[in-house]
DNA sequence: AAAAGCAAAAGTGTATACAGTTTTCCGGTT
DNA sequence: AACCGGAAAACTGTATACACTTTTGCTTTT
């Protein structure tokens, strides 16, 4: 089993939605999905199902499926769950950190300054958001990285939902301290930065405001 | 969208492989599944699809689906997320604990132990996990809940394969002790608690012993 | 008798067909 | 002019069809 095609389309998929290329809300139509990839249904229903299972679209019953448009509850749950994570992620990554892997992380949090100062904004978006995907595969942990990269691809919907005003290069900044402390095998110093990072991101979401949505339920939701 | 046909199928398998009614390596032919649920192909691949994505099946190309046969690795990580997920779920339960979250948290407890001590193997194995994922449910994170039920779902596919020598009763003794720490809003000792006891959940584990598997190739593996 | 080879059977991967539902659009009514 | 109603179009949900791959089992060969 397991169909290559699948997974192209999902990834195609994810990033459009991350990307805030189809907003929030908007209708996800099977056929013309599957004549924009040239594949049949049966491929755009299996990568929707996984879509769905991602939180990254709504499937309604004979209605079709839909780009998700997470509530601020929802939101907050993604946040609560990312902090369980990553400040025991950042405590073992100190814990088995090595030479090569700190300089990755360096390395990355490098690109993420080139793209902040280059005003590329979904390249940014996507870089901010690996750094934690990257350190999770650092650590090694497939089950967690697996986990986390959902959790982020969502994070990045309801970034783009609820927008900041644009924290991006303070971001950058709190990545860069976090893997100063992760140099220094500083473990608390690690999960408490981390831990900041993540509330500083929530922080900075403007849960107030109402984003214009693509059909009339979501918008009376 | 969303068949309720195509998660009937899901539970069922899962309750299939989670009670070690179907042994990891076992083959999962689709035309005997759709036979046997009344259904065809299409709806059989969608449930096998979703439970490849929750770690309990396999999916090789070309080949089929397989009862998933988790490596000791992939165990000790699956264990890893847990900690890091169930250790602040404990805290965060103290925090927003009530009167009625505790009760229901004892019921479920007392529930267990008359599993156990009617020697009922398959409720009581079901009972022990579900004690994890109806706290992360009482707490009202939807996210954390559904995250945590598939990685119980894989150790309960893990403890049936590196069958630990019955700590079931002793499991029941450390889920009594943590309701206790919550019910004395003791945060750090019910954190203490939860983490310890997966530890020990873990380490009854027999990594060493091979399991008798259900096809050369993951025999060999 | 064991091994290699090949044809038939079984199984997976994708496309298509069809039934049932929802949406759309147009004409009639108030 | 706004509203309601119904037929047509579009779309989803499930089953089936078909091409291609893997497995099986028998026959042939060494």
């Amino acid at each position: 089993m397991e169909s290559s095609s699948t997974s192209v389309i999902v990834q195609a998929l994810t990033r459009a939605i991350v990307e805030h290329r189809l907003q929030p809300g908007a209708k996800l139509a099977e056929q013309k999905l599957a004549d924009h990839f040239g594949v049949s249904r049966t491929l755009v229903r299996q990568a929707l199902l996984q879509l769905s299972q991602h939180g990254l679209i709504q499937l309604e019953p004979a209605r079709g499926a839909f780009v998700a448009a997470p509530s601020v509850q929802e939101a907050r749950q993604v946040f609560a769950v990312r902090r369980m994570l990553e400040a025991e992620m950042a405590r073992g990554f100190v814990r088995s950190s090595t030479p090569a892997k700190l300089k990755a992380l360096k390395e990355h949090v490098a690109q993420e300054r080139l793209a902040v100062e280059r005003g590329d904004a979904p390249g940014r978006t996507e870089l901010l958001g690996d750094f934690h995907v990257r350190m999770a595969e650092l650590m090694g942990n497939e089950v967690l990285a697996q986990i986390l990269s959902q959790l982020i691809s969502r994070c990045a919907l309801i970034t783009l939902m609820y927008q900041s005003s644009s924290a991006a290069g303070h971001s950058n900044e709190e990545h860069a301290q976090i893997v100063r402390a992760l140099a220094a095998r500083d473990e608390e110093l690690a999960v408490r930065l981390m831990v900041e990072h993540l509330l500083h991101v929530e922080a900075n979401l403007r849960f107030e405001r109402q984003v214009p949505s693509a059909d009339i339920s979501t918008a009376l939701a």
